[in-house]
DNA sequence: TTTAGTTTGTGAAACGTTTCAATTATGATA
DNA sequence: TATCATAATTGAAACGTTTCACAAACTAAA
């Protein structure tokens, strides 16, 4: 492979020269140019990055750490962020921590002997467990978290409203007519899940309907295992608000083995979406949050970082708006048609009392 | 950050015996390797891996190109090759191409000036179309090609047995007593395109089934067209078996907007299966593929080139066998039932004819 | 005490760039 | 033609490692 070197030699002039010609800098005449770049062409010559990065003590890679690139949550906003950090000339490494700290160790320590300038991550941990985030930003090296806000941390952040998301699910089924809504959380240890539940908490209060909740821990399992308790209250809720989809989906199948139907036995909205449920029952009323965007707009928000587009100040805080998608999975069932038909002016009226 | 160099000032040793200390060589007495590992430990210090690169010309990172990780087809490889790679000391970069000719010379021209010692790619090209992984690999870049084989590459590959994977789900359909059969591929230029429709030929042929053919072109959009077209045949066709699960659930909203229901109406199986559709509904019967293996497979392969593991032989071909896995798509559907009734001994008696 | 052999440790070059001070070439002006 | 200003070019150091030939310090044998 062609060196500097080798151009420097046909082109007949020195190294700082070619280096002047790639850098564009203005103090070359034109023949010179010329020359140095029909050497560049014959060579087929390509700067090693490696050794600028060596030498400028900059990189130009980020890191993005994610827990798993099979929840379908994270392929939208990892390719949001490849799409940021590749117009703007940076590589973007994605991990998979898996949850497993042994292995997050690892990950941290290969971004910081690769010397990568910065990371997005999506933090898995709890409250206060950050070492590794912590000692990459106090090493100096830029971070921003997505999705998820460590309120620990003076970190730039990415994130959706999710209380206003939740809010926007539950009000969509009081005004279908739904009273008893449940609600099916995640471990309050994630960061969101607190705020998807204050947003259950204030739609219900507004409504002046009960609380009805429920944890798990936004595993699928966890849903399925909530979604047996559920299906088993007496009465049954008339609907349930899932705080993600892997939740949702295994309360689908604890529908499926009580021999219910969603929307028929009791309704179910979600947080998430995901675009290869369209054309399969049920069709889910969800709350869609801008995962591509957050991805794109974390890595350049962390790339002006790099580049000291903003002057340095406090941490930023983006926080993007989620959107609800309707779908069948929340058409009034049984139970409610039935209390039309028994309270006098229709479905409006059951919701004023 | 702290070099080479500060440990070997706070150890009073040379530079050499800190390098020597870290690569393990015995040359170094136990008192100095004490000594040097105390200063390590003392500043935290961490080899910088770009000037190691540098040096060594070799980086130690290998790249993965696909096109599009929104794709469900692709977290599970990427995740397998990710494993692989960390598991063995190696940095994994995933590059979205978006099937975008000028986005896929970027990216070739990033990895290449980054060095990064072998490529795993997943061609979105057709045949005779791959100018950046020829140019790779006659520049010496070990290059192994997953899920699809360009036949006209001498390249190592991982497949899977796509002829063998349909004739799984035709069969099956078979054996539950369909008979028009239709099926709906994807573009021939494709590679894996062919060897699934021969799948499917081949499996008709042995039943003594006529073929029923549609051609999509492995999106989503295609299977939703196709499947108005298939739909409106008369008789309508029994089964379909889709190429991949993008056109399935394609046709699956074709079957919704015709007031129609899988498997009532229509059987349905196909290519691929995706985690979360689990707990949805039609449960497709599907043909499984190892994506997770191919990954892993496919780096471990990569790894074992650039380590030389295997002394430089002919390219290497990888076939790892599919899976069917039975949902209720496939049930007997209500003509089915009915043509069972007519004939005297049941549905197997139908099989024979 | 030499001599030879074995451990242990080190100096310096090299990897391929960037960068800056210094040098040389080119014109313009006196 | 000599002088000066400006433009163009270059030499060399530096980035942080690895590696190899060599040097120094021991040890064991003669």
């Amino acid at each position: 492979m062609a060196t500097i070197k080798d151009v420097a030699a046909l082109a007949r002039v020195s190294i700082a020269t070619v280096s002047n010609v790639m850098a564009g800098v203005p103090r070359v005449s034109p023949a010179t140019r010329r020359r140095v770049e029909a050497a560049i062409e014959q060579l087929g010559y390509r700067p090693n990055h490696v050794a600028r990065s060596l030498k400028s003590r900059r990189t130009r890679a980020i890191g993005m750490v994610i827990s798993d690139i099979t929840n379908p949550f994270f392929p939208e906003m990892v390719r949001g962020a490849e799409d940021a950090a590749l117009a703007r000339g940076y590589l973007l490494s994605t991990f998979n921590t898996g949850d497993l700290p042994e292995r997050e160790k690892q990950i941290f320590a290969m971004l910081e002997s690769r010397r990568t300038d910065g990371l997005l991550v999506v933090t898995a941990l709890k409250r206060g467990e950050h070492p590794h985030v912590a000692a990459a930003l106090s090493s100096g090296v830029p971070v921003v978290c997505l999705d998820r806000r460590p309120q620990d941390l003076a970190v730039d952040t990415v994130t959706v409203d999710n209380a206003a998301g939740v809010e926007l699910a539950v009000d969509h089924l009081v005004e279908r007519g739904f009273r008893s809504i449940a609600y099916l959380g995640g471990g309050l240890g994630m960061y969101v899940a607190p705020e998807r539940l204050a947003g259950y908490r204030r739609a219900m209060r507004r409504a002046r309907l009960p609380l009805i909740e429920f944890r798990g821990d936004f595993r699928r399992e966890s849903g399925y295992q909530a979604g047996s308790k559920i299906l088993a209250l007496r009465p049954r809720p008339e609907a349930l608000v899932a705080a993600n989809i892997l939740m949702a989906a295994g309360f689908l199948e604890a529908v499926a083995e009580a021999g219910l139907e969603v929307p028929r036995d009791i309704a179910l909205a979600t947080f998430d979406n995901v675009a290869i449920l369209r054309g399969f029952r049920p069709h889910l009323t969800c709350v869609e949050q801008p995962t591509y965007r957050m991805g794109y707009d974390g890595a350049n928000l962390l790339i002006d970082r790099l580049e000291q587009v903003t002057p340095h100040s406090g941490p930023v805080h983006l926080v993007l708006p989620c959107k609800l998608v309707v779908g069948d999975s929340t058409q009034p069932c049984r139970v409610l048609r039935g209390r039309a038909l028994a309270s006098a002016p229709g479905v409006a009226a059951s919701l004023e009392s």
